[in-house]
DNA sequence: ATTTATTCATTTGTATACAAACTGTATTCA
DNA sequence: TGAATACAGTTTGTATACAAATGAATAAAT
């Protein structure tokens, strides 16, 4: 049953992080992790090189290993290449996916909708990670990918407080119509719908970054790079 | 003054790699590289993994590390991500860019130029990919670096082929006007220009990319994926 | 003769013991 | 009292021995 331990302590990780249970920066301790997943130091070790690697975690020499942080500078950084690099996949996942893919995101979604009728916060938001990683694996490349996955890490993490705090109310069942839209362009191979839907959909998110940045952030004057580059 | 073997390893396979000394897709073996930089095999495996998580190297469960490979389905990917990543680096490098490194990118410039002057190909190639490798620094964003970073490790792979063979000829010179204008675009801050020259300055590179790409796959319609995506 | 098992050698993966580096506390000296 | 230093405890990094998995070569069977 328990097959493939290096695989689950992985996806623990990335559960922990992605759902902000583990907090940005926060630090990481082996030994108590190794005997919780019942792994030496070594295999364990080779699992915090790789999410670090993926942007999960980070490492300096001689100091633990910690939680990815996401301080103001980053987010500052994912203002700067979110739009284009979602456009992009968007755009590829429309001219390269196959049926089976769009059949498969068709079932994501479907969840995704029965999480969002939940209360579960962590449940609607890591149902949306998964929405948007199937359009990145039907975009199929390999250079793009390492960056839109880091992009949605951290998108995941900030979109938390969003799928905490609200009801199914309005930009919730607007998100899950873009994703339908989405469905939509990608199967119907029209690239450019899908890479306008995807500016659109990111577009809609503005707000719960605003409100999330806002409490830590007050001396920054947000609108100068949430609207885009400052002139 | 042999300080850190880690480091010494890391980058003496990165340069192996990106000379093509070591080919694409090549066998590499632990135990004699572990003996050679007097490292045993732990050290000698995390720096296989970052390096596999860097796009230099590929690794799967149970099979030895290779030389990442270079298909043409690789290429075709990378001709859908690169105009776009490139142009992208180099309006952020004009945005974000401080004085200091106007001037490394001015001395390595120099480096290159003089690299040019040689016939040794290998030096001109590193020396160019050493350029672009600055302009990423100047861009100075998390979530880009990683996809820039395998273009270029692919894109100085592939360039060997051309930085090998021609002589101080048009081309090359072209190339390093190119670098000449962006130094100057980057330096004043001017973004567009700057995202316009990266453009000008990839288009340049495609005869060099179909020279390579050609004696090895001529069953595939080239002018359908060079020239953009399939209508 | 071709396919299917079985064994053995090689290579990758894991555990553990040990070495090096860092952090915080206590002690010394001005 | 305050700064600097030394020391101890903890944590990270490395070496090595051992276990598991793979692949090639041989033997067996149809």
């Amino acid at each position: 049953m328990t097959k493939d331990k290096k695989q689950q302590l992985s996806e623990a990780i990335q559960h922990n992080v992605l759902t902000l249970q583990w907090a940005p920066g926060q630090d990481l301790d082996e030994s108590s992790l190794s005997l919780q997943f019942g792994l030496s130091r070594t295999p364990l070790r080779e699992v915090f090189r790789d999410l670090a690697g993926q942007g999960f975690l980070s490492q300096k020499q001689h100091r633990n290993t910690r939680v990815a942080e996401l301080s103001h500078q980053t987010l500052r950084e994912f203002f700067q290449a979110a739009p284009m690099i979602y456009s992009a996949i968007m755009r590829l996942a429309a001219e390269n996916r196959t049926s089976a893919q769009v059949q498969q995101l068709e079932v994501i979604q479907d969840d995704f909708e029965q999480a969002l009728a939940s209360a579960d916060g962590q449940a609607r938001s890591l149902a949306n990670h998964r929405f948007h990683k199937q359009t990145a694996l039907m975009a199929n490349n390999r250079y793009l990918l390492p960056s839109f996955e880091r992009l949605l890490i951290d998108h995941t993490r900030i979109g938390q407080t969003f799928f905490r705090t609200a009801g199914p109310d309005q930009p919730m069942s607007e998100a899950s119509d873009h994703h339908r839209q989405m469905i939509a362009a990608i199967s119907a191979g029209d690239v450019a719908r899908a890479g306008d839907l995807a500016i659109e959909h990111w577009n809609l998110s503005r707000a719960q970054f605003a409100q999330f940045v806002m409490p830590q952030s007050l001396d920054v004057n947000l609108g100068q790079w949430i609207q885009g580059e400052p002139s």
